[in-house]
DNA sequence: GCACTATATTCCTTTTCGCTCATATAGTTT
DNA sequence: AAACTATATGAGCGAAAAGGAATATAGTGC
């Protein structure tokens, strides 16, 4: 599988090509938008159409139909058409290990600064 | 502790306020840079001065600086002063975690488009 | 076929952001 | 202090991307 970033305790890092950075890089994009995670948020509890999206995320219709189009091609999303609607729904699992990590990482850092600022004001 | 984005296999999702939500994502936005990607890779196996990351990431010397102070400000890298020189290092350990998730993720999903490539093509 | 609804797409504007060049700051050495 | 090295910073440019308004497409029901 070429090269990776498995970073076993503390074994060399291998080599990353570039293509594999700039896939890295996108998926990451991918998720640095306000509006996207707004949209992976909603899905969180389940698969959701278009319009609940919408209303959901209190973005334009236009707008949203975008983002889950861009989350869905780099198969972060899954897409089901029934009739006239089409339902959006989480389609790779790390995304909830991703946001917990992250969210976990934000919680210890924002308690580090608290108390860093209760020592310093 | 707020607001979190926890996703307990089947419990409800509780909600994300507005300012969760711009902090994840400027953290994935920061991580959704090939540049800063490359800095973050050179630093896997440990600390480097800033002439180092130059060299290994051939990229010029006030971009790569202006890249590890963003990085540093978000409370990613640590920032050590030594005489001349500043070195940089990996602050936050969900970071080894995180590209382990996306890398194996994309591999997976290469896999998979490998595979329905070769059933349609 | 026509009206209606849900979603996608096009065009345009505005903003964000990465990059480079030049310069500033901090620290070292002589 | 002057010369030198390592890093940071300011200004400006160009590309990428987000957002909105209008329009196109697809599916439904009459």
């Amino acid at each position: 599988m070429a090269t990776s970033c498995k970073s076993g305790s503390r074994a060399a890092v291998r080599p990353l090509s570039e293509e594999a950075l700039e896939m890295i890089a996108r998926r990451f994009a991918l998720l640095g938008e306000p509006m996207r995670l707004r949209l992976l948020h909603a899905l969180f509890d389940g698969e959701k159409s278009v319009n609940a999206l919408v209303e959901a995320s209190g973005g334009t219709q236009a707008n949203v139909s975008r983002h889950l189009q861009a989350l869905a091609e780099a198969g972060l999303l899954g897409r089901r058409k029934q009739g006239l609607q089409v339902f959006y729904s989480i389609a790779d699992p790390t995304l909830f290990q991703l946001c917990e990590l992250v969210c976990g990482s934000l919680e210890e850092k924002l308690a580090r600064d608290a108390k860093a600022f209760a020592r310093t004001g």
